[in-house]
DNA sequence: ATTTTTAAGTGTTAATTAGACACCAATTAA
DNA sequence: TTAATTGGTGTCTAATTAACACTTAAAAAT
């Protein structure tokens, strides 16, 4: 087989990092390394591309071996390559994230990991430069958010308004306008109306929407201004 | 040295997309790949990543090898893995691209390659997935220079309105009224009026501008609005 | 010398959007 | 029946956006 001779050849890693929300704040999923160096460490979710299988093709199999979930929202962020981020050999880290609901995760949890759910803000240290991949996916999360309509992959199915606005509040730290939010919201003509309410976080009752997911995808690139002053929020 | 067993060990290629503004339209800069496979085709510039490299580092020194220019914009991409991608053996592509004045670069070209710059909507065949590198490369260009002043970096250090407005117009395949865009790029406060005037390209003469690099700094992940309906225009 | 040509430069108005603001409604618990 | 809690909505003002046309400077042509 003829190939390209003199180059080094290195380990290519998939790593995902995984967002839910549990209706009060966000979270990721971190499991603990099974495997040395740093067995027993808190870790991202990865591991290694094999021979046959694209970037894209290793994220979804990773994503599943933790969740069990398919065809969630997945996306590339950006490779890492430092030559020492992985003490015990060179290793480029192709990292992707995710956004679940987290509910469909409780129901289809996989035991062959311990795994555990953190508060975004209160993770524990985390091995390599996970950190640093972390602190990168929380601001394109931010970025992205603001713009486009993408946190709806956060909830579940049917949802209320106010879940709606305390994913965003949770997201850029800060409190909205409940009347221009859901303004905003209700104008992008993403969300259905739906009959019944939810009635655990209130007496009165909170109608629940549905995405209207023809539309969802159709203006999934447009530009929203989901975020008043973004400026100041997204940096 | 224990190492990770069992596991696939592949070729990294870092590639690098340079965009280059001739005052009318957006253009590429390619070489003639100089080894096999696919040798004489046209190519983006690339190269292995090497042993004690990251991947900033070996996207520099590309640039670099290809144009002597350092300290210009470069922004990781995205990673490219589908196993089939290089036919000769299986290498993940990190794309890069870059922002470069291509009269700077005229100056120190290098004779190593055979570069050709080419119209962006131009361009020959590319081998592998590098026509499809491009065209998200454009995608991306477009999108974040409808929000972002990352457009200067194409130009040279005094250049004029009307400069940047078929800039803008180019990249765009639009054309913008003139009012509107002066008042638009002046109001962000990043350009300084220069006493004189180009005269190459108008009898009465254009007025330069340069920036102001302390507030571009401090500016350049700020939201603008440069592009009037982006809707339209970026998807 | 005057006129023509060409691109640069600038101001106003109308429509839309964004953000600040406060009250009423529905339901349950006391 | 009253109080407490959360959901839901409307108006006004300010800012932003986009549409629009004329004047100016300088060189070239007559």
């Amino acid at each position: 087989m003829i190939r390209y001779s003199g180059q080094t050849r290195v380990l290519v890693a998939v790593d995902c990092i995984i967002f839910g929300f549990d209706g009060d704040h966000l979270k990721i999923l971190l499991i603990q390394r099974g495997f040395e160096p740093e067995i027993k460490k808190w870790s991202l979710m990865g591991g290694f591309i094999q021979p046959e299988e694209s970037l894209d093709q290793a994220a979804n199999r990773i994503l599943k071996q933790l969740t069990g979930l398919e065809g969630v929202y997945l996306e590339q962020m950006q490779a890492f390559g430092d030559p020492k981020r992985d003490p015990l050999e060179r290793t480029i880290g192709i990292v992707y994230f995710a956004l679940i609901d987290i509910h469909q995760y409780e129901k289809q949890i996989s035991h062959e990991y311990h795994a555990e759910w953190f508060l975004l803000d209160l993770a524990p240290n985390l091995i390599f430069d996970h950190a640093e991949m972390v602190a990168m996916a929380k601001q394109k999360l931010r970025y992205k958010a603001a713009l486009h309509p993408i946190l709806f992959e956060l909830l579940p199915e049917k949802f209320t308004v106010p879940q709606l606005q305390n994913l965003y509040e949770g997201i850029y730290g800060a409190s909205f306008d409940k009347r221009n939010f859901s303004r905003k919201l209700l104008s992008t003509g993403l969300l259905i109306r739906q009959k019944e309410k939810d009635k655990e976080n209130s007496k009165k009752g909170a109608f629940y929407y549905i995405l209207d997911k023809e539309r969802y995808k159709n203006n999934f690139q447009a530009f929203f201004n989901f975020v008043p002053n973004p400026e100041n929020l997204i940096l």
